[in-house]
DNA sequence: GTTTTTCTGTAGCGACCACTAGAGAAATAT
DNA sequence: ATATTTCTCTAGTGGTCGCTACAGAAAAAC
């Protein structure tokens, strides 16, 4: 009989009495949304599997019943981390195909925001997406980042389609090939954020990988 | 204390008595690198983490009091799986290096033979050194494979820049940059293989990659 | 043969895992 | 006030983790 979703969220920090829809019952002492981002930390800096729940509740600051009230249990907490992450953080790559006028425009940005955004100070390097996957012995996770991953390689597929056929491509543009180097080099460069390369040595990668797209 | 490797291996089976340096009590019942072969499987299949005791004496299909006296601990187990990896499965990289007459024709020939080594069948695609990494909370093994992979960025450098002293690439080329992108695109390679992507995709890819290169 | 050495199988160690029952505390409504 | 609802805290569930003590089996040396 697990709860689920039941109350509305409560946007603000409801605090204040005689609100309209507030729930009958005592109200929880913690910050739903500030607990969730705390928990995203965690995830991406550790890994889904390496974050015990005890490392959860010791980042959010809460107890385990509270955890598991308010998320569910621990695969549900980490696939809304998920859908936070991608909203919050993952999303300049969207952004820059939306935005930009040409693709390769687009994907130069994206490039180079990744380069900024992977090594970026105060939070954890690298993206959530790629690394809390790997080494995970909970297939649905793993499938859930495996099919987040392929889709952002086939978005990134279709806008170069859309460029071809704007005429901004070549019309024998190897539009699959392209999205699969533009994703290979997003990985990479995930993965050396991790290892310890700076945003300028990012930088001068997704500079020189722009170079093997036809001069517009 | 613990007895580390103190045996001088037996190279081939062993069993022929009147051997020469033949150890005085009784011999070990399974062929200790058949056993390091089918742990490399499984570590390289699920990861370091995800890879537990119980799976690893299954895999290799001895008791667990016999995997630790022939193999020190998991970890110790896991090092010199990593090791036999770097000699069997990741020396392609600097077989390529050594053997190639240009850096150019060398890089692409790594990249060439990334793309057939990370989707080979029969055994688990992408890199295990790239993979079995990440999601770690064992503090040394991350740094362990984290080393590894940097080694080998550095590696990529030292033949670049032996190819700019040769007169083979510009005076004025980025070997760092150009190593960092040699670097990212196995990395993203590894895992875009790990997500299902085909050899004849990693090859285009490959293929791609290689237009960054100013024309010999 | 006996003695010595080493391996193998059973069985279980303490620690941590994700998770939860149950009781009391704190807010609501009436 | 009382009754109701929901949260929070303590404590502990069974399960798996990496790892090992112990006893018996199997080979060597003598």
């Amino acid at each position: 009989m697990h709860s689920m979703v039941s109350r509305a969220e409560n946007e603000g920090s409801g605090a204040h009495p005689g609100s309209p829809s507030r729930p009958r019952g005592r109200p929880r002492s913690f910050d739903r949304a500030t607990a969730l981002e705390k928990a995203l930390m965690a995830f991406w800096e550790q890994g889904y599997e390496a974050t015990s729940v005890s490392d959860l509740t010791r980042a959010m600051d809460i107890g385990a019943p509270s955890l598991y009230a308010a998320f569910g249990d621990k695969r549900s907490l980490f696939e809304e981390v998920v859908q936070v992450y991608g909203a919050r953080y993952g999303s300049f790559g969207d952004r820059a195909l939306a935005e930009e006028p040409t693709a390769r425009a687009a994907v130069e940005r994206m490039l180079r925001e990744a380069a900024a955004e992977y090594t970026a100070p105060g939070r954890p390097h690298g993206c959530l997406v790629v690394h809390a996957a790997t080494n995970c012995s909970t297939p649905e996770v793993e499938q859930l980042l495996r099919d987040r991953r392929n889709a952002n390689i086939a978005a990134l597929e279709n806008r170069i389609r859309a460029g071809v056929a704007a005429g901004e491509l070549p019309a024998d543009t190897d539009a699959a090939a392209l999205a699969r180097h533009a994703g290979a080099m997003i990985q990479g460069m995930s993965q050396q954020a991790r290892d310890g390369a700076s945003r300028e040595q990012l930088e001068a990668l997704a500079e020189i990988a722009m170079t093997i797209w036809p001069r517009s």
